[in-house]
RNA sequence: GGGCAAUUAGCUCAGUUGGUUAGAGUGCACGGUUCACAUCCGUGAGGUCAGAGGUUCGAAUCCUCUAUUGCCCACCA
C-alpha cells in the first residue's frame, strides 16, 4: 500500500467495479423490509449545482440500507424542467441571433430533446463521480412517453371528475416569458416607488398605480370608516377620463392604509379581483400580455407599464387632480426565474382545483402517515396548504408537456367547446376532421414531477415492490412547490402516501453564508474539489457537523480535514496489513488483553449508537462517532498498544467493523482498502453491515485506562506523572462534587431515585479509580 | 404584519428526553526526524453557552421578554 492514500488513483476503477457488480440494483431478499428513494430529478439544462451534491444524504442512506439486507432501490432521474429549460435554449438560441419562432414549435422541441439528452450525460456523470450509488439502468426522464402517459390519465380523471377547469382568472403574468406563474414561483422585492394622491371627486385615492385607472370599475370603503360611512352607495369620479364608478363597502379594505378608500381594478391586481367577485364588478384589461397598455386613451395606448405611469401622472398633475406625489419603498412582485415585474391580469388558463384535493394530503401530514425530518417543517408544510390557492397548470411554453386538449374551431352547438382526449383520433372522431384545433400549452413542470413517485415505479416496474416508497430527501425550499404536490398526487391517483419520510436540507453556503454560484465565484466545478481532495473528503464535509434543514457552510478548510481523515483511516490499514503480515487469514477474535476489551467495548457502542443514528436520521451523527472511533480509539490508542502485543484477528476485524461503518459516507476510500486486504474477494459495497460481534468484559476494558497514560508516556517518567496528575485532579474534582450533590438534602428529597443511584454509583466507582491512580503515582515518586 | 431558524472557543459547528468538570474539527502557541500516517504525534491557551427574568434540588437544554442575523409567508392599495 502507498504511503499516502491518492483518491484520484482509485475513485473511478471502484466506481465501475460497482457498477458491473450489480450492486446498483436490488436484491430479492424477500424477507427484508423494501427500501426505496426517488431521486429529486436534477434540471436536464445545465450540469450539477451545490444543491445536488446534498444528494449525498440519499446516497448515505441506501448504501446502508443495501448493507443491512435489505433490497434497496435509488431510482434516479433528470427533469426536462419545462419553462426554464426553454429559456436556457432560447438564450442559446440568442446568441446564433435566432430565436424559437425561427425552428417553430416541433423543430424547437426536438432540438431541446437533443440537448437535453446531451446535458443528461453530463450530469449522470457528475453523480456518478460523486460516489452516487443509484440504479442507473433504470434513470427516467420526465418526457419519457410512459411518464406522460401516466400524467395524462391523471389530468383526464381529474377533469373528469371536475377538480380541472378553464377559466379566465387573474394569474402573475410575466411578460418577458409570456407565461402565468403560480405564487410560490414569484418573488418580492423592495424597491423604491412613487405614491401618488389622486383627486377621485367625492374622495382621495392613494395609489403607486396610476396607470391602472383606467380600469377601476369602483371605490371601496371600510364599512367601519366614519371618515366614509355616509359616501356609501353614492359615486366617484375617475379623473382624466371622468367616469364614474361606485363608492362601494368592503372589510378587506384597510383605513390606515393610504386614504383609507381603495381604488378597486379588478382586471390588474389580486385583492381587487377578490373584492370585484364579491360585489360582482366587471374586470377591464388595460395591459396586455407584452405589458402595454390598451384598451386607453390614445396618447397611452401602446406603451409600456412603467413609461404610461410616468405619462399618466403628469396629465393628472396638469389636470390638477394630483394632490401629492411622494417617494416610497414598496415591494414588488417578480418572476424569481428572470427578475421581470409581475403583472397580474386576467388570462385564459387551465386550473387545478387544489383545495380539496389538500384535505386528505393535511390528514396524512398531521397522522404522520407521511413524517418530517426535522418535524418542525411538519406545521410549515400544514400551514401552507390550508390556504393553497388554485393552481395554475398551463404555461404557453413549446417545452413541456403538452396538455391533451382539443378545442372546437367551428362552432357546433351540439358538442363541446374543448374536449379532453389522450390522442388526436379521439379529437378528430369527437368534432370531425378540421373542426379542431390542438392546445399549444404545456403543463407546468411540476404537474408532471410531483407524480413521479408512481409514475416512475410504475414505468420501470418496481411499483407493487417499492411503493410507498421510504424516504423523500430533497432541499427545503421545494417543500411546498414539489413535496406537498406529491402527497396529493399520490393520495388522488393511488390512495397512499408517495413516501413515508421526508428529510429536507438547506442550502450548501460557502463559509460567509452566502450561497454557493458560479455567478459568484465561490463555486467551483465540484470534480475539481474531489480531484484536489478525493470525494470521500467533499461528501463528509456535506454529512458531517451539519444539521438538517438548516444551511450548511462549506469550506476548504473542512474538506482538508476530512481528506485527512481519508488518509489517517488509509494508514491504520497499512498499518494493520503490515503489522498481521503477507498471507495473513483472519479467524475467530479472541479478547485477550484489557486493550482487546476496552477496544471490543467501542466497537460495539460505536455500532449501536451509529446504527441508530441513520435510523433516526441524523447522519451526521452516525458519521462523527465513526470518525471518531477510528482517529480516537483505534488509531491513538488501540494500534499503539498493538504495536507491543499484537492480536492480529482483533485487529483486523476490528478495522473491519470501522471501514463498513464509515462506507456509506466514504465509500471510495474505505472500498479502496477493503480491496488491498489480499483476503477478501467480495466488494464492500455488498457486505453486510456491522453487527454486535465481541463480548468484551467491562472490567478488563477499565484496566486500559490506566495502560493509556502508561503507554503514552512510556520513557518519559515526567510525562507520566504529570499525565497522572491531572487525572488525579480531576478525580479529586468530581469526587467533590458528588459528594456535595448526595449531601444536599433537598437533591436526595427531590431528584428521581434512578439520578441518585446514578450519582452514588459514580461516587464509588470514582473513589476506586482515584485509588489506583494513587497508587500509580505512588509507585513513580518512591522509585 | 405573521411564522421559522440561528446566536456555545478566533472560525465552522455538536451537545438526543433538564443530571458527571460544556465537546469536536479547524486555527493559534510550544515541543517532537518513535520503523502506519508531517494529510502526522504530544502539550497548552482560549467559553460568565447573545442579554434579562422565571420554573427547578439542579438549566446551554424548559417558560417569558429583549437584541442581532438569516429565511419563508402575507401585504403594503
Amino acid at each position: 500500500m502507498d504511503k499516502v492514500y491518492e483518491p484520484a488513483k482509485y475513485e473511478s476503477d471502484i466506481y465501475q467495479k460497482w457498477e458491473q457488480s450489480g450492486a446498483f440494483s436490488p436484491t430479492k431478499n424477500a424477507d427484508a423490509e423494501p427500501f426505496s428513494i426517488i431521486m429529486p430529478p436534477p434540471n436536464a439544462n445545465g450540469s450539477l449545482h451545490a444543491g445536488h451534491l446534498m444528494y449525498v444524504v440519499e446516497d448515505i442512506a441506501t448504501r446502508y440500507s443495501r448493507m443491512q439486507g435489505r433490497p434497496t432501490l435509488w431510482l434516479p432521474g433528470t427533469d426536462h424542467a419545462g419553462i426554464e429549460t426553454q429559456y436556457v435554449y432560447e438564450k442559446k438560441l440568442e446568441a446564433e441571433g435566432k430565436s424559437r419562432f425561427d425552428l417553430g414549435p416541433q423543430k424547437f422541441y426536438d432540438e431541446v430533446m437533443v440537448f437535453t439528452q446531451a446535458q443528461q450525460g453530463t450530469i449522470i456523470t457528475q453523480m456518478k463521480s460523486m460516489g452516487f450509488s443509484a440504479d442507473w439502468s433504470k434513470l427516467k426522464f420526465t418526457l419519457a412517453p410512459d411518464i406522460i402517459d401516466t400524467v395524462y390519465d391523471t389530468f383526464i380523471h381529474m377533469h373528469k371528475e371536475g377538480y380541472i377547469y378553464r377559466g379566465n382568472r387573474i394569474v402573475n403574468w410575466c411578460p418577458r416569458c409570456g407565461a402565468a406563474f403560480p405564487d410560490i414561483e414569484t418573488d418580492h422585492i423592495e424597491r423604491e416607488g412613487k405614491f401618488y394622491t389622486l383627486d377621485y371627486g367625492a374622495l382621495k385615492i392613494a395609489t403607486t398605480r396610476p396607470e391602472t385607472i383606467f380600469a377601476d370599475v369602483a371605490v371601496a370603503v371600510n364599512p367601519k370608516d366614519p371618515r366614509y360611512k355616509n359616501l356609501i352607495g353614492q359615486t366617484a369620479t375617475i379623473p382624466i377620463i371622468d367616469r364614474v364608478i361606485p363608492i362601494i363597502a368592503d372589510e378587506h379594505v384597510d383605513q390606515k392604509a393610504g386614504t383609507g378608500a381603495l381604488k378597486v381594478t379588478p382586471g390588474h391586481d389580486f385583492n381587487d379581483y377578490e373584492i370585484g367577485l364579491r360585489h360582482n364588478l366587471a374586470e377591464i384589461t388595460v395591459i396586455d400580455f407584452e405589458g402595454k397598455m390598451i384598451n386607453v386613451p390614445e396618447e397611452y395606448a401602446g406603451l409600456p407599464v412603467a413609461e404610461a405611469r410616468q405619462k399618466v401622472a403628469e396629465a393628472l398633475n396638469s389636470a390638477g387632480k394630483l394632490i401629492e406625489e411622494k417617494t416610497i419603498v414598496h415591494a414588488v412582485a417578480i418572476h424569481d426565474r428572470c427578475g421581470t415585474v409581475i403583472e397580474p391580469l386576467l388570462s385564459e388558463q387551465w386550473f387545478l382545483r387544489i383545495k380539496e384535493l389538500n384535505k386528505p394530503v393535511i390528514d396524512a401530514i398531521e397522522s404522520e402517515a407521511v413524517k418530517f425530518h426535522p418535524p418542525r417543517f411538519k406545521r410549515l408544510a400544514l400551514d401552507w396548504l390550508k390556504q393553497e390557492h388554485d393552481w395554475c397548470i398551463s404555461r404557453p411554453g413549446w417545452w413541456g408537456i403538452r396538455i391533451p386538449v382539443y378545442y372546437m374551431t367551428n362552432n357546433d352547438p351540439s358538442k363541446e367547446p374543448h374536449f379532453v382526449a389522450k390522442t388526436e383520433d379521439e379529437a378528430r372522431k369527437y368534432y370531425g376532421e378540421g373542426n379542431y384545433r390542438a392546445e399549444t400549452d404545456t403543463f407546468d413542470t411540476w404537474f408532471s414531477s410531483s407524480q413521479l413517485p408512481y409514475a416512475d415505479l410504475m414505468a420501470t416496474g418496481d411499483f407493487e415492490q417499492f411503493y410507498p416508497t421510504t424516504l423523500m430527501a430533497t432541499a427545503r425550499d421545494i417543500l411546498h412547490k414539489w413535496v406537498t404536490r406529491m402527497i396529493m398526487f399520490s393520495l388522488y391517483v393511488k390512495s397512499e402516501v408517495p413516501f413515508r419520510n421526508v428529510y429536507l436540507w438547506g442550502m450548501v453556503t460557502d463559509e460567509k453564508g452566502q450561497k454557493l454560484s458560479k455567478s459568484k465565484g465561490n463555486y467551483g466545478d465540484p470534480l475539481e474539489i474531489t480531484a484536489q481532495y478525493g470525494t470521500d473528503a467533499l461528501r463528509l464535509a456535506l454529512s458531517i457537523g451539519i444539521t438538517p434543514g438548516n444551511d450548511d457552510k462549506l469550506s476548504e478548510e473542512k474538506i482538508a480535514g476530512y481528506r485527512n481523515f481519508c488518509n489517517k483511516l488509509w494508514n491504520v490499514a497499512r498499518f494493520s496489513a503490515g503489522k498481521v503480515g503477507e498471507g495473513y487469514m483472519p479467524s475467530a477474535v479472541e479478547l485477550k488483553t484489557p486493550a482487546d476489551h476496552w477496544i471490543a467495548e467501542r466497537l460495539n457502542q460505536t455500532v449501536t449508537k451509529a446504527t441508530e443514528a441513520i435510523e433516526a436520521y441524523r447522519f451526521s451523527e452516525a458519521g462523527q462517532l465513526a470518525y471518531a472511533l477510528l482517529w480516537d480509539d483505534f488509531a491513538d490508542k488501540y494500534i499503539e498498544s498493538a504495536k507491543s502485543n499484537l492480536n492480529a484477528n482483533l485487529l483486523i476485524a476490528g478495522l473491519e467493523v470501522i471501514l463498513k461503518l464509515i462506507h456509506p459516507f466514504a465509500p471510495f476510500v474505505s472500498e479502496a482498502i477493503w480491496q488491498e486486504l489480499p483476503w477478501h474477494k467480495s466488494l464492500l459495497i455488498s457486505e453486510s453491515w456491522p453487527e454486535l460481534s465481541f463480548q468484551p468484559d467491562s472490567k478488563e476494558a477499565e484496566q486500559f485506562q490506566l495502560e493509556v497514560i502508561d503507554m503514552l508516556a512510556k520513557a518519559d517518567e515526567g510525562r507520566k506523572q504529570a499525565a497522572l496528575q491531572r487525572e488525579i485532579s480531576a478525580k479529586q474534582n468530581l469526587v467533590r462534587l458528588t459528594e456535595t450533590k448526595l449531601t444536599n438534602d433537598a437533591f436526595i428529597k427531590n431528584a428521581p431515585e434512578q439520578v441518585v443511584t446514578r450519582e452514588r454509583e459514580l461516587l464509588a466507582q470514582t473513589k476506586v479509580q482515584l485509588k489506583q491512580l494513587e497508587g500509580e503515582i505512588g509507585k513513580l515518586t518512591s522509585s
